[in-house]
DNA sequence: ATATTAATGTAACATTTGGTTAAAAGGCCT
DNA sequence: AGGCCTTTTAACCAAATGTTACATTAATAT
């Protein structure tokens, strides 16, 4: 799904494990880079989700690397919190100008991981993508209400776990599209989760159960055989 | 303690600068923004006393950031300036029924900076009473009484905290609408807490205690397993 | 047609996640 | 200090999820 790669450009080795495991604790993927030099690499390199940036850094100076990235439209929509020992208001609003938060030390790993889920929430709030991910999707007695991660049919509401909610939707955006397995745990369980691919067949199962007049013979959610499934385009 | 950071929103880099210059010179504090969508990050993170606002932006529209501004809890309680080079007396209407105040380029300093004043004086005077949000919620036995931040089941008053009241009556706003617990902990609490997200669901607790029959089988607020919590539709 | 094989459906079970709850610690105000 | 209110923490429990084994179905070959 989303870019949930974080990069830890600290120097201070304690610091840069000790970011790198609480983020990671809370389910994002973290790299770091020890310089300056070595952060401009990583980022060419890959595309990260976050940059969390310390100011002070051997070689580089850190504003100079925002100016950078900032500048560099390639880079400019990362999202980017800048870490630093110094407290100067000065500073501080600097790098405001530059980033999207600033934290500074001693910190505790909490605020440091609720601000990244903040900048991160907030970036994710403005994606257009994101919008589209609200409102209603109607196929014959179905509605599927985003929102409310609700199923009604003909106006009763049907009572889907998150997962099944979340599978049934991805299937009825796309209506006659033939989805694999392999896709649909990309696409709903996210690309780092290890599932059996069989697993799908049980959730696909559970929803017709509850949203199918007869499970066995499904109107909604169809199987193509040696493929994968798909949501019927009829309606 | 009153907030006076203020947002400049402009895209031209010299009239920005103008600006920020004219009201650092008066006590103010500015913090600046090159584009719409630089804007809503900076405002998301910071808490301002009043931000400025160049209608004529590249990508987002003026306009369009009005609206959000205005029509989000969050930040509708923002005094909002338009600045725009547009003259036509339609655009001077539309950005009224907006914003606070309006003033068209070319401005002088002076002038700018009187209305900033202007503008936050007026806020302060109605401080009182616009803290008062109006409004009654009712559901069922229960109504929500916005103004007298009270209570009241089947007419008995029921005592909740502040923070039980905003919790309850943020999620009664928008009934059948379910919210997750960062967003809870954003809109509630407030961009700048870093609180655990367990934390929301001691307060849901406690406020079930309270207004529910049975706190276990909860009739108003109700969970959304994997997801959030909303305030029941029905009623 | 019938047998064969692969794919899918189904059910039971195991595991993990996430929510509830109670209790304790931390703040703030008087 | 004492009394709220708030936040954190951890144990507990229920529901959601994932796995596996087995049954059934569909496609194909014989």
């Amino acid at each position: 799904m989303n870019n949930k790669k974080i990069l830890i450009v600290e120097d201070e080795s304690d610091i840069r494990e000790l970011i790198k495991y609480n983020l990671e604790k809370n389910g994002f993927q973290a790299d770091v880079a020890c310089s300056g030099t070595e952060a401009l690499q990583k980022i060419r390199i890959k595309k990260y989700g976050l940059i969390l940036l310390d100011l002070m850094l051997p070689g580089i100076d850190g504003i100079e690397i925002c100016k950078m990235l900032k500048s560099d439209p390639a880079f400019s929509d990362v999202p980017l919190i800048i870490v630093s020992a110094r407290s100067e208001e000065t500073d501080k609003l600097t790098g405001l100008e530059l980033a999207d938060d600033y934290v500074t030390k001693p910190f505790s790993p909490r605020e440091l991981v609720a601000r990244v889920k903040a900048v991160l929430r907030c970036y994710a709030a403005k994606k257009p993508e994101k919008h589209a991910e609200e409102g209603l999707i109607k196929k014959g007695p179905l509605v599927i209400d985003m929102g409310k991660y609700l199923v009604t049919r003909e106006g009763i509401p049907i009572d889907l776990s998150n997962m099944e909610f979340m599978l049934l939707a991805y299937l009825a955006k796309r209506p006659g599209k033939i989805i694999k397995r392999d896709f649909l745990l990309d696409a709903v369980w996210g690309g780092g989760a290890y599932i059996e691919p069989r697993t799908v067949d049980v959730h696909i199962r559970r929803i017709r159960e509850k949203i199918e007049e007869n499970p066995s013979d499904p109107k909604f959610i169809c199987t193509k055989r040696g493929v994968g499934y798909y949501f019927t385009e009829e309606g």
